[in-house]
RNA sequence: GUGGCCAUAGCUCAAUGGUAGAGCCCCAGAUUGUGGUUCUGGCUGUUGCGGGUUCGAGUCCCGUUGGCCACCCCA
């Protein structure tokens, strides 16, 4: 029996990976006063069906449950976010600042750095339409990659501004309904893939001119100030090197209504590593027009993440250096005489209480195979119970020194020799 | 969803159509109680699965499942 299509088994290195993963994110966004929640996997499909765009509706995991409920796993967070904000902003004082860790599933054939399911951080500031929280979301997304190890040498974020297309195409004189101005988008989307006269033809088709298109391209900042305030803001933090205006950066869902950007790894390997966007009108529309909220936020995966991590060394020793640590004992014991196994036991239950990492073997062995178990655990110390009763002998592993302690000593004694 | 390449031991891979192998991992030893190296020995296969061609198929053909890559799409 294998897993199915696009899922993982965690093996212990991989889910000591996983969990270095999660710590930074964790750790960086408590840092930038994020606090962490989270939704149900399961959501009825009706919640993607409209308000998502067809796009991601094509790429659900669903299925009808025994109750004849239609319903999805969650293939992204933010339907739900905003559902869950409109049932309950009122006990909360704004602007929230919110993440969330959580795994996510779609129903497509996978590829390298996409598989059916996959974990993913989500972060979102809801309550403030401000340009300093577009800042502040920039901002939590480049120390985020910073805490992995990555440099503003590995990757780039990209930025866009759906307004900005707006705001520049009604002063050439095109007034688009949201519908066009999608079908606008797609095509600008996809400006590098497809040839200059085929876009053109397309853009035609909407009345707009390829080179018009192109001019707004190569000049961003003069037909749109928000660019510029943008840019400030995060060269005042220091982070200006890690951003880059790029207009036809367009994402791919239908509820942005602002800023939207993407992170890239400059090796150019990778797909998209991160993306989000500012999207306003989304809680107004989930909840009827009950509760209106500006918002914006962006998601990064595990799959491209950890793919990118690889391609860094440094990210990758770090990673290492993680691993080797989460599940390395402190101590091992060696029982030398199985008469002393109760002794050794009363001990290790001391030890254990004082929050020591400690193993020992379950069933007889050699003195030599237990030391060679320890070393493979990865023990600092072991403590020795033998002939020597009442004492034990400790071994530092690393200086293969050994001292001989009074068994009451011992919990002093570990706590000395492993402190430093 | 479409197309191309691939599938052999737990892992990485060998094997002109002629008796399926190596390295690593794992396990056990190298004289009584000391670890990373070394040495010796041991374990493991319906060659992904199902058909077909052939005296004979891991090898050739068809199907199927799974993987990789590209396209489509994109959290």
């Amino acid at each position: 029996m294998q897993p199915l299509p696009g899922f993982r088994d965690f093996l212990p290195d991989d889910c000591a990976a996983r969990n270095f993963i999660f710590a930074r994110w964790r750790e960086v966004c408590r840092r930038y006063g994020f606090v962490e929640w989270d939704g149900p996997v399961l959501e009825p499909t009706e919640l993607y069906k409209k308000k998502s765009g067809p796009e991601i509706v094509a790429q659900l995991f669903n299925f009808t449950d025994k109750g004849d409920r239609e319903v999805a796993l969650r293939p992204e967070l933010t339907p739900t976010l905003a559902r869950v904000v409109a049932a309950h902003e009122r006990e909360f004082r704004k602007p929230l600042k919110w993440f969330s860790i959580g795994q996510f599933f779609r129903y497509e054939k996978q590829q390298r750095g996409r598989l059916r399911e996959h974990f993913q951080l989500n972060c979102d500031i809801i309550g403030d339409s401000s340009e300093e929280a577009d800042a502040e979301v920039l901002a939590l997304m480049i120390d985020l990659f910073r805490s992995f190890g990555f440099t503003e040498n590995d990757l780039r974020i990209y930025i866009s501004h759906r307004g900005a297309w707006a705001a520049f195409l009604q002063h050439q004189g095109h007034n688009f309904s949201a519908e066009r101005m999608q079908e606008f988008l797609a095509i600008v989307d996809k400006l590098d893939a497809l040839k200059p006269e085929i876009s053109d033809e397309k853009l035609k088709a909407l009345g707009v001119s390829l080179d018009l298109v192109n001019r707004f391209i190569s000049m961003p900042e003069n037909y749109f100030d928000g660019f510029n305030t943008l840019a400030d803001k995060m060269k005042v933090r220091g982070l200006g090197r890690f951003i880059t205006i790029r207009p036809a950066i367009v994402r791919g869902l239908a509820y942005y209504t602002g800023f939207v950007f993407e992170a890239f790894s400059l090796s150019g390997k990778l797909r998209a590593i991160a993306g989000g966007g500012r999207y306003d009108n989304l809680i107004g529309q989930l909840s009827d027009g009950a509760v209106s909220l500006p918002a914006l936020g962006f998601a990064m995966g595990d799959v491209v993440l950890g793919e990118m991590i690889q391609d860094v060394p440094a990210a990758r020793a770090r990673v290492a250096d993680f691993v080797r640590r989460e599940y390395a004992l402190d101590i091992y014991l060696i029982i030398a005489k199985e008469e002393r196994r109760s002794d050794a036991l009363r001990q290790l239950q001391q030890l254990r209480e004082s929050g020591w990492r400690i193993d020992y073997p379950l069933t007889p062995a050699k003195v030599g195979k237990q030391f060679q178990t320890a070393e493979a655990l990865g023990a600092k110390a072991t403590l020795l119970y033998g002939d020597e009763w009442p004492a034990v002998k400790m071994k530092t592993l690393a200086t293969r020194e050994e001292i001989l302690i009074p068994n009451e000593e011992v919990p002093a004694r570990v706590k000395q020799a492993l402190s430093s």
